[in-house]
RNA sequence: GGCCAGGUAGCUCAGUUGGUAGAGCAGCGGACUGAAAAUCCGCGUGUCGGUGGUUCGAUUCCGCCCCUGGCCA
């Protein structure tokens, strides 16, 4: 397996194309925003020609009113990547989704998926009493759980006490119990590293630019028309989106628009980039070195990978 | 040219009855187990336009100058 990452706008889609268009190697997506039909010029979703040039994994799979998750994803990744064996290929993992990319690496705990129902129940009870009154509960549930949450941390705590209510356990405890599914397997690991931050900045600027010349806020216009999806959907919480939704709602002038998702863009990488440093094992490379010495590499090795 | 209102953090602004200043946003650092492009936690980064004066002490009061906006010419 071989897994390339890297912040927003560091390259990794071309560098991977690269890779696939020299070496016997087939591209999983490692991406939130990717999985969503309709979702295309604002997540720079590889183009349809492209993906019937060079196969794509795990783009396009759920309507963008479904809620995409770890869970689904490690099940979906696991599925693809047995597939592309089976073909005695080599998957090649790529993206920035860096939850996903954990979970893949180091696994889950086996805990229940997401209901529905509770969520909204305590959703209405944090709008009456505020969240730090259900880290309160928690606390008492799960102390263990409660200690690592931040009182106002509504997702965690809301998560937190969801598996409490349906397993009758601490989340806590299950996760304790978390195993790698790919232990043992060969996994090369390479992280593409912008090496300026002010240089990243001005190439997520020119990025947007370009998007919105694209027409990234008709595909919001769009969706919106659509008359199923909301603010609250997981797709149109997406970088941009969000943001551009927020405007056709009339919260903001379109300028406005584009510095905030500007702005949230720039975050993102910030908290990419803050994940990555948490992985001292990955291989780091020049985002600006372009990939020919790495696909030569690369092309020496998979005799390691069965191929 | 005259009058008025401003000039304080990267941006928008608050404030100091004279003791060198603080919010939001941006930025930076961190956390992260089925919403993760999500959700949170932490950090103020400053010739208070310039210059002279009054004062023990001026970002604050006074004079002059510079800049911006508005009104009048």
């Amino acid at each position: 397996m071989l897994v390339l990452t890297g912040p927003t706008g560091s390259g990794k889609t071309e560098w991977a194309i690269r890779l696939a268009e020299t070496a016997p190697v087939e591209i999983v997506s490692v991406d939130s925003a990717l999985v969503y039909r309709g979702l295309d010029v604002g997540t720079a979703k590889p183009s349809r020609a492209l993906r019937e040039r060079i196969p794509h994994h795990l783009i396009d799979i759920c309507d963008p009113t479904e809620s995409y998750s770890a869970g689904r994803f490690l099940a979906d990744a696991l599925a693809r990547v047995r597939e592309v064996h089976a073909r005695r290929r080599v998957p090649l993992l790529v993206g920035g989704t860096m939850l996903y990319l954990r979970a893949l690496r180091h696994g889950l705990a086996a805990l229940p998926p997401a209901a529905p129902g509770l969520r909204r129940e305590l959703d209405e009870r944090a709008a009456a009493r505020g969240w730090p009154a259900l880290h309160a509960e928690l606390a008492r549930l799960d102390p263990a759980a409660a200690a690592r949450i931040a009182p106002g941390d509504s997702q965690r705590i809301q998560r937190a006490l969801e598996v409490c209510y349906t397993t009758g356990r601490a989340i806590s405890e299950l996760q304790r119990a978390t195993v790698s599914p790919v232990a043992g397997w060969p996994v090369r690991y390479w992280m593409l590293c912008p090496p300026d931050r002010a240089a990243l900045h001005r190439h997520l600027a020119h990025r947007l630019e370009a998007m919105m010349r694209e027409g990234f806020l008709d595909e919001v216009r769009r969706l919106r028309a659509r008359g199923d999806l909301t603010a609250r959907h997981p797709s149109m919480r997406a970088v941009g989106y969000r943001q551009l939704w927020a405007h056709l709602e009339g919260e903001f002038g379109l300028e406005e628009a584009g510095r905030r998702a500007l702005a949230a863009t720039r975050q993102l990488a910030k908290r990419q980039l803050t994940w990555m440093r948490t992985e001292p094992e990955a291989e780091r490379i020049d985002s600006q070195a372009g990939p020919a010495s790495w696909i030569r590499d690369i092309c020496h090795e998979l005799a390691a990978f069965g191929v």
